[in-house]
DNA sequence: ACCCTCGCATTTTTT
DNA sequence: ATGCGAGGGT
């Protein structure tokens, strides 16, 4: 509810969040005056910074000064003694989360008291392993596979097997592995039921010979960072109780997001002190696709019984309006733990609903409109542009490049992601880790050396047998007969440039080393030869690796760097809008969002609904609360009565979220396109016996799913108005005009047809010029 | 070893 | 429509 309208000129997030400099003074607490840091904290957020003993919950909603609060209690922890900055563990989900905190908490502790134990779960994890691996199978040196190494140990196990890798595809398995993992079943407790997913109920069988192999290869995959470790506790009570008194505060951010394996963990470690604070925000859980199990965060207080919970509701981020149609419509959701933004703002813009044509048009009044703030002084830092699929960005960024309007989409492929940085690390992998057989799989022919399938056939098979790695299987063929002297001098040779890389790697500083491996090794030389478009940026992304390995001590720190944070900083330069999904918009906030695509099947997306039911409904009803409460003073929301999905068009109704959006709170548009044919074409239509039906977009949905059938669940009565006549749904009769036709629209007179493109007719007007049309607003000529 | 064609899927993404 | 991967042909 909107509780007040008064301004406030005293908002403490305003004025504390960009100008923390100069660094404030760690005060001692508890002298009767109140430490300097926790001046302009408002009475919650002070609560929840000072509660710092037994287990609490601080429901943070959007842009309520939660990373504030989060990073002053760590200060507050360490400036009243209570802990000192090594015995406070501090998880995030991102590197993101995780830097972000470590400065602001650097700011009040100084630079030179780090938080060893502030990171990831995934990089808390692989601490916690290196210094226990022996005590789960593996050496401390292991490595770290990413997904792309995941998934073609996983395509080897399958050969081996003798699966037909078309019917059981590997990536079905490495997804339903990651479930597991993410649910912490070993393959001893995947259940009958949960194997005979895969392979005629081979699937247990499988993941317990992909770990297998995992341990041969001294490696572990993303999923172990999290389960090993809670096998490490579970089965170490000595090493768990060390942990627990090591940890004296537990924080954890974005709560809502952790999945079984990661609340297991963390409950191992909260029964030693019982001193946790977990901060989230239920109205926020958009992960559950990935494991996250919004239950978590609803369970705390069942969890940890005499919990306390802080709701931060006060907003200092959006106008009155804003959160009044976030709060609307967040309201539908069943299974809340229930908290209302409020602020002191003013009202502010009114959310705007707009109806357009066709995708085509909503990219162009999304163009346009930008254009317009942009002569109103708003900077395209401050614009953002949030879709809910990434299939939506394409018709955006076509249309900006047309206008010359900057942009860029965050969230693309990522640095190491790319395929010549993956090369690249796996020739350092080897270098360091001999024994990486994934890696030196990767690049044993990459640039071509003519060493092919049979001679690698022959490494595997002889490396399995002396159990011993490719490379080291290899060191041992080249002294025998069992290689054709081509090959075995070829790998000789590579052999033997892996000895002196090596030993370079000891004697320079390795970013000079590995320049040498990718000169030597000939990888860079492949791409220079290559002569497609490409081939440039891809040996700016090498150099770019490169200078990025300076700022690390030494190659083995460089790669575990690397096999974490997946991703380097992008410097760019200039203004630019931001096109992302709903998803990578999580955290940031804009002045003006752009909402488009809010139609149903796109968003809520279809598939989520099938697959989820109520539960997937909600989660999408999620996405559109983080969506609109990313905008600071305007959010437009677009629906399109037409979108081209899967090459071919479809017509679409308006999302019920739109209905579902408080109606004192919005404004409705829509644009000539949408209008004209929801206005005056209509008559035409039932003059022309078409059978116009004038349908609201509540009635059009009913249909559409009385005509689907199915029971995803939303009986529920729609609680909004709905939009009467603002987008008819109809798909375009059929009948084709014929090139150079005479035809009459109802708006822009006679005219010539010039070309069809689908239901779309470009005509030469009589008076209006050349336009795009719909054949439905078109007659022949009488 | 390379190229071409065919088939297939196509929500969201971190570590 | 479009792009990616696998498989087959040259």
């Amino acid at each position: 509810m909107i509780r007040s309208v008064a301004q406030s000129p005293d908002n403490p997030e305003a004025e504390a969040f960009p100008s923390f400099e100069p660094a404030p003074r760690v005060a001692r607490a508890g002298h009767g005056r109140v430490a300097p840091y926790l001046e302009g904290l408002n009475p919650e957020q002070r609560a929840a910074v000072e509660a710092l003993d037994g287990p609490v919950l601080v429901l943070a909603g959007a842009g309520v000064g939660k990373t504030r609060v989060l990073t002053t209690r760590i200060a507050h922890l360490i400036a009243s003694g209570r802990a000192r900055p090594h015995e406070i563990l501090a998880v995030t989900f991102t590197n993101k989360a995780a830097r972000e905190m470590r400065e602001r908490v650097s700011l009040f502790t100084g630079s030179h008291q780090g938080m060893p134990w502030l990171g990831t779960f995934h990089s808390i994890g692989v601490k916690i392993l290196r210094m226990h691996a022996e005590l789960v199978g593996l050496r401390p040196n292991f490595t770290i596979l990413d997904t792309d190494d995941q998934l073609r140990l996983i395509k080897q196990i399958l050969q081996a097997e003798n699966l037909d890798d078309k019917r059981w595809p590997p990536r079905a398995l490495a997804s339903l592995i990651d479930g597991w993992k993410n649910r912490g079943l070993d393959p001893a407790h995947v259940s009958a039921g949960e194997s005979s997913a895969f392979a005629g109920g081979r699937g247990a069988a499988l993941y317990a010979a992909y770990q297998a192999r995992l341990k041969t290869l001294n490696a572990v995959d993303f999923g172990d960072l999290l389960l090993e470790a809670l096998r490490l506790f579970r089965e170490n009570a000595d090493v768990l109780a060390a942990f627990q008194s090591r940890f004296r505060y537990i924080l954890v951010d974005e709560y809502q997001d952790t999945n079984a394996v990661q609340y297991l963990w963390l409950r191992l470690l909260a029964q030693g002190r019982g001193n946790v604070c977990c901060v989230g925000d239920d109205d926020q859980s958009i992960y559950g696709w990935r494991g996250a199990d919004v239950d978590n965060i609803l369970r705390f207080e069942k969890d940890f019984p005499g919990a306390r919970v802080i709701r931060l509701e006060r907003n200092y981020r959006s106008g009155g309006h804003i959160l009044a149609v976030a709060a609307g419509l967040i309201a539908h959701n069943q299974g809340r733990l229930g908290k209302t933004l409020f602020t002191d703002a003013p009202l502010g813009d009114r959310p705007t609903v707009i109806g357009v044509w066709d995708s085509q048009e909503e990219a162009r009044v999304v163009g346009d409109a930008i254009e317009d703030a942009q002569r109103h002084g708003v900077s395209l830092d401050d614009v953002a542009i949030l879709v809910r699929a990434s299939s939506q960005m394409r018709e955006f960024e076509e249309r900006f490049i047309a206008m010359g309007l900057p942009y860029k989409v965050i969230g693309g492929p990522r640095f190491y992601e790319r395929a010549e940085i993956r090369d690249a690390l796996a020739y350092l992998r080897c270098v360091a880790q001999p024994d990486d057989d994934l890696a030196f799989e990767r690049i044993y022919n990459q640039p071509k050396r003519g060493l092919g399938d049979a001679t690698l056939a022959i490494l595997h098979e002889f490396g399995r047998r002396a159990g011993v790695s490719l490379m080291r299987a290899a060191q041992m063929l080249i002294e025998t007969e069992e290689l054709k002297a081509r090959p075995r001098q070829l790998l000789r040779d590579l052999l033997l440039s892996f000895d002196r890389w090596r030993k370079a790697a000891e004697e320079i500083p390795h970013e000079e080393a590995a320049q040498l491996v990718l000169e030597e090794s000939g990888y860079i030389d492949m791409w220079k030869a290559e002569r497609t478009p490409d081939a440039a940026g891809r040996l700016d992304n090498l150099k770019e690796l490169v200078r990025s390995m300076g700022g690390f001590p030494d190659l083995g720190a460089f790669l575990e760097h690397v096999s974490l944070v997946m991703d380097v900083e992008s410097a760019d330069a200039g203004q630019r809008v931001s096109i992302m999904t709903l998803h990578a918009a999580k955290g940031l906030e804009f002045d003006l969002v752009f909402l488009p695509g809010w139609e149903e099947g796109l968003f809520p997306n279809q598939r989520a609904l099938d697959d989820n039911g109520r539960a997937g409904l909600e989660e999408e009803r999620r996405l559109a609360y983080v969506g609109l409460t990313r905008a600071r003073r305007t959010a437009k929301i677009y629906h399109a009565a037409n979108r081209r999905m899967r090459g071919l068009w479809q017509s679409s109704a308006p999302s019920r979220f739109i209905d579902e959006l408080p109606p004192d709170h919005i404004a409705v548009e829509e644009t000539e396109g949408a209008a004209a044919f929801g206005g005056y074409g209509v008559s035409r239509f039932d003059a022309a016996g078409f059978g116009g039906r004038y349908e609201t977009p509540g009635s059009r949905r009913a249909e559409v799913f009385r005509q689907r059938g199915d029971g995803s669940g939303f009986g529920r009565a729609a609680a909004g108005r709905s939009f009467d006549g603002k987008a008819v749904v109809r798909a375009a009769p059929a009948s084709g005009f014929e090139e150079g036709a005479r035809v009459f629209h109802v708006k822009f007179g006679p005219g010539s047809v010039v070309s069809a493109d689908g239901p779309k007719l470009t005509i030469d007007f009589d008076k209006a010029g050349r336009k795009l049309v719909m054949e439905s607003f078109v007659t022949a000529e009488p």
